[in-house]
DNA sequence: CTGAAAGCGCTTACAG
DNA sequence: CTGAAAGCGCTTACAG
């Protein structure tokens, strides 16, 4: 049977004071003397007392919960690297002494998703969120926006949308492909291909960007068919590359835009009895926990992640307590991973 | 900048009844007329309401939140399995209209943890709480149960202990190790060894038991030196792999308490340039989401977590909402799955 | 069918 | 330094 609650009416009458000193204790207050403290505390933990969230909510501080919304329509529980983005952001705002309410959304488009959603944020359930996967503009993420609420977005660049209560941050796509490329292009690889992610989303087209411009930078020509459209799901790689395989012409070399799409993507090279690197010299993006255990053991830019979501939440957290606050923009470092899965052009 | 919120009185006062009137319809009582209803929901609707949750919660009624405790020391981050375990629970969640506040606990002796966990509790932030990973006596558990908040426990079982706020859930570790054994006894094997779990959980002594039981009823024996103790990492399958190689004679098939310690033990033996299945079958547990790409593909006993999790879900927010409930148990079904990693013996 | 009112448990000006 | 009191936004007997 659950005790019957204690309240702060109680702890004060135990402890000889009026309700307002026990909230002073508990909220730290500087005007109360040490003995009166000791006094109080005592009985605060003597009866394992902690007062009740909502009263306080309700009085108007803090929930210090966030939202962490993860968007994907159907490969999240089967992707590693989103429970390395979930983990990531629960521990950080855990250090900061705050939850995180992790939801996911298949379609945001959906209407019954989008109310629930914004439900979340007008029940005052959270005090911000953060938002993965997400198009660079989504319209659920622009209302919630609009209507004063704090979201951190990563992978987002509006230019011109600077609200306060907006916070992004992205990834350095183009350092990314001129690692790639030149990795590439080192190896004396010329006819590069590429596998591209969702367009939808900031990353699918700065990838294509820093592509094209790391091309042309070492003086390569980039081959519109050897360019192939995807999302950034391993079933995607599959089909890309089953489309590049059937043209006359072959590219030496492709760069995926992630590592799941390289795993699709060498899956049909290899069920076409094709060798990665022999064949085709492959690169991914992200540095998927698999990579290294995937045969051949995928060579990739490495996403710093956890750097990024530090920040990420960290800021988010400082906004909703302090408002506005000077920012500094938030984005995620790339390196090149070298392992097996490029190998060097023999100039014929 | 935020809108000021509107409230259930201005939303009577728009809608021309009472906040009575306005709560009713909101909370579907049946003796509103549909006229009022329908006047009403048209400003609800009009100006985008939703009630302060911390009001509702205050007023009586449910946060509708479950807390999912994960205790793992270090490796939450790093295993795929957590990332099914976490979605999984998130989903049937949400399918009841319910949200998931998502914890990590390092160390569940550490007082500031178990006193921030508890506060979690007591502050009302949650209805009740799955726990998983956890030693089958977790003082911190039983300290929550004592205190009436409900916790629905993964892989516990302590005989007298059926209050009505414990809801537990288990492994069939028994018919699982059966499986194993006898699929290792079909092959010819007859010197098998046990690379053990963490015996301070339910199933690190119920999978040993099971070994033992199993081998029995095969009449095989059961050597002690060949049952290596470890906890359920892939470190730990390394270190008692290592541990087990010392030995001058040795076993010619193994189980594995789980996946992880299996990949751990055979790295320990790929090292030593020794073969798997050639030299030694290994046969694990869990079917882990890497055990299928893993080489050689790993034979394992298949757990039906996602079935359990649901399950245990449901009937924790079922308790919740209804109090006690009858219940029947809820265990995770095994399944052999045959890959590579086991071969026949050729009897001499 | 519906409104007025009490109550949920806190926090924070306000006054002293 | 400290208490009395108002207020946060809801829900739910109670009375009609």
């Amino acid at each position: 049977m659950k005790k019957t609650e204690i309240n702060s009416i109680e702890i004060a009458r135990l402890a000889g004071v009026s309700r307002s000193t026990v909230s002073r204790v508990i909220n730290n207050y500087t005007n109360v003397p040490p003995a009166t403290r000791e006094k109080v505390m005592r009985v605060i933990e003597a009866y394992n007392y902690y007062p009740n969230l909502s009263a306080q909510v309700l009085a108007g501080k803090k929930t210090r919960t966030i939202g962490l919304f993860l968007i994907d329509a159907g490969h999240v529980s089967s992707d590693m690297l989103t429970n390395m983005l979930i983990v990531n952001v629960i521990e950080h705002a855990s250090a900061l002494g705050y939850y995180v309410l992790t939801n996911i959304i298949r379609n945001p488009s959906d209407s019954d998703t989008c109310r629930s959603v914004k439900e979340i944020f007008y029940q005052r359930r959270i005090d911000g969120g953060v938002f993965i996967g997400a198009a660079n503009h989504e319209p659920l993420i622009e209302d919630l926006i609009a209507e004063g609420f704090v979201a951190a977005v990563v992978d987002q660049e509006l230019p011109g949308h600077d609200e306060p209560n907006r916070i992004t941050a992205n990834y350095d796509n183009q350092t990314g492909m001129e690692l790639a490329v030149n990795y590439l292009a080192d190896l004396h690889h010329t006819s590069i291909g590429i596998l591209n992610g969702d367009m939808k989303r900031l990353s699918g087209r700065t990838k294509y960007e820093g592509f094209q411009h790391a091309m042309k930078q070492r003086g390569l020509a980039v081959r519109e068919q050897w360019a192939i459209p995807g999302d950034f799901h391993k079933e995607s790689g599959y089909q890309a590359m089953t489309r590049l395989l059937e043209q006359s012409e072959l590219p030496t070399a492709i760069v995926a835009a992630n590592d799941s799409i390289a795993f699709g993507a060498i899956r049909a090279m290899k069920e076409r009895g094709l060798q990665v690197p022999g064949d085709l010299s492959i690169i991914g993006f992200d540095d998927h926990a698999l990579s290294s255990m995937h045969q051949p053991a995928l060579t990739t830019i490495k996403v710093d992640f956890p750097a990024m979501l530090q920040q990420l939440t960290t800021t988010l957290i400082q906004t909703i307590e302090n408002g506005t606050i000077t920012r500094e923009p938030i984005v995620a470092g790339s390196t090149l991973i070298i392992r097996q899965s490029c190998s060097p052009i023999t100039p014929k």
